[in-house]
DNA sequence: GATTTACTTGAATCTACAG
DNA sequence: TCTGTAGATTCAAGTAAAT
């Protein structure tokens, strides 16, 4: 049966590759006509598997899915050692027959995602034990790429009170692209500067979504019983998209999707079965202060940063002709040739392959590798075209 | 699984009969006689699946598997910023046609393991997001009941060199009983008085196998690619074994899992199929001092301070996007960016970074340096760390 | 001998773009 | 679509070498 599902699951996704940029292709039914228009910053209420299959293909840039995770739970309820009964996850829209079942089900709207993504588009799910390896491979299946699994580190986990478990303190998320085709968004130095100038780890402590921000009913009871932090889905967004990006979130809910894509300027699609949940999520919304244009504007990484040609800063006269570059350490030498190549003995060529030469290296940043002598101290020639790019950016 | 090789019977293997008043059933094959005489202490030299059809059923009290990850690495080599190669796990053990042909092979070790665990037994696997999702799918597929799945957070990762994801900084283990049934062995309480009184969360932060504890060859390299430290192979068999209980490791490699149930008093049985992994497995396990039954509590693990990332301070709520710091006399100021990072002007970076840039040093702690105003005062932003520094004492 | 600095290494699905 | 090249990229530990 296994090997079956994995067979059927492959043909599917082999079948179905969208070419997005060519020719729109038809929707995937047939049946309902395509509207090429985006139901943007809007609740859509219905099946998920419907209305995705309404939106065109390859036109979000991020899906944010909070499935349900098919917990099976026991008969009884659980009862705290005082005796006060746990707010058990029984909705009927986590009930599911079988393991079957619900594997049909996540190829399903995986699937369907999967059509709407932009090739660079990337995907997060969100599960714990009880689905989470259902819709890992599936992801795999469907020939989704695995970026990172994340580790969710709840601060304050709901222990385990019958004391016959390890308190179940995280849940995972999975980020994966469309497929293993490179060009997706990811925000390597913001995250880096927001974390002590260490890379972002696969792990991250943060808290459950309680006290204010957790959304109560008039009865003041919780409206929605999985409501997940925003600074959680907030981190997905930053790290993985762009303002003005188009957020799919399949699975809505009450909106933490739309809530955290609206106040850090990204536009949100939503996707939500029950019209209480989609209500309560209109509300939250319009409530939410987008933040400014200065405080989001995306600092450009260095591979964004504009081209600058070694002979450029020989033009522009930061180093001449004939002058000799070294290493920090003043171990290896060459000299600079009017055209912008090096030479180093008798080869000769680009500052990273000479640089990489007398290295015995397979490769070198020439940039961060060669130095000039100004008045007595080194200067790496990557200073010159940072001056450069300043004046490029100004003009 | 077409070549059955014949198992390596040690002479000094102990003689052990499986529990009497359990019916002893044929072996799965139907080819190989049953011995009901379990293999202790030993290393059995072979295919996994062939030896534990030689195993009598019901005989073991928990199975430790680290099975092959199916890692799929890309062409070239990967090299660090200083050029050095990284020393990638590609081994032919590690080769996988397909997902397909991996799950197969997964299904089979597994249903294998589970006939000879004991109705009460439970089995631990690790894995990465590579292989873990095809595992736990399988496990649940065949029966298996999951009780947790747990997080080893490693304290010193390997690092993204190209800064194209999120540092893989952590694996994966699952914890399964045999079958939805009751009855399977948990220390809860030894478990808390070793944690501060505080129940063992399913996040484990311990460091890799390195130093005096990675076996190396005669010419100082490590023996096994993916050698696991004993600290984290003890915490399972502390957790959910008995002294004198029978321990299985299909996958032994140099045999952590031996050394540990050596040194905590349990038996184990090894399987492993390269005889030069087998021996030096041998000669370390015979090295091994079992620790007397007193000592066996763990060892509280000491932890630094917690670093906090400036992006958890505004999770937190601490500090606004959008917000302005500034300086303790109010004479440099920055904006505060969703993504934990400053703003000056065009400059973006780490508090520390932009706290550096508008004072012309080459270096600022930004923690002290940078404050908010509220009620009229300034706060400094290291006050905010603390709190939350305090608020994850108990994580 | 004590302290500092340099070097090594770990389960890795690790680039982007012009021509 | 394929090829060649510009050029971007690392953290925590442990060990060895240098001061």
């Amino acid at each position: 049966m296994a090997s079956l599902r994995t067979a059927v699951a492959g043909a599917a996704a082999r079948k179905q590759v969208s070419r997005p940029g060519r020719a729109a292709s038809a929707p995937r039914m047939g049946l309902v006509p395509s509207t090429q228009r985006l139901p943007l910053d809007e609740v859509i209420v219905g099946d998920c598997l419907a209305a995705l299959d309404r939106l065109p293909p390859a036109s979000v840039d991020l899906v944010f899915a909070d499935p349900p995770y098919n917990l099976q739970l026991g008969e009884g309820s659980l009862l705290r050692p005082d005796q006060s009964a746990v707010d058990a996850v029984d909705d009927d829209w986590d009930q599911f027959a079988s393991f079957e079942a619900y594997d049909t089900f996540t190829r399903a709207w995986l699937t369907a995602c999967r059509r709407v993504m932009k090739p660079t588009a990337t995907l997060w799910v969100i599960g714990s034990y009880h689905n989470i390896f259902r819709v890992g491979s599936a992801l795999q299946d469907l020939g989704f790429w695995i970026l990172n699994d994340i580790v969710w580190r709840k601060a304050n986990p709901m222990p385990n009170f019958r004391g016959k478990r390890f308190t179940n303190a995280h849940e995972t998320l999975i980020w994966a692209s469309r497929s293993p085709q490179k060009g997706y968004t990811f925000h390597y130095e913001a995250l880096k500067g927001g974390n002590e100038d260490l890379q972002m780890r696969s792990d991250w402590f943060i808290p459950l979504c309680t006290g204010e921000e957790r959304l109560k009913g008039s009865d003041g009871r919780k409206v929605h019983p999985t409501q997940k932090p925003e600074a959680l889905v907030a981190r997905t967004l930053l790290s993985a998209s762009n303002p003005g990006d188009v957020v799919l979130d399949p699975f809505f809910g009450t909106g933490t999707t739309g809530a955290v894509a609206r106040r850090l300027g990204r536009r949100f699609i939503g996707i939500e079965r029950e019209e209480t949940y989609a209500a309560a999520a209109r509300a939250r919304i319009a409530a939410v202060e987008p933040l400014s244009t200065a405080a989001l504007l995306t600092a450009p990484t260095k591979r964004a940063e504009p081209r600058v040609p070694f002979l450029s800063v020989i033009e522009a006269g930061h180093v001449r002709p004939g002058e000799t570059l070294t290493d920090e350490r003043r171990r290896f030498k060459a000299l600079v040739r009017p055209d912008g190549t090096l030479a180093a003995g008798p080869a000769t060529g680009s500052i990273h392959k000479i640089g990489a030469l007398v290295q015995g290296f397979p490769a070198c940043n020439g940039w961060t590798f060669w130095h000039v002598e100004r008045a007595g101290k080194l200067v790496c020639i990557d200073d010159f075209r940072g001056t450069m790019r300043a004046g490029m950016r100004s003009a």
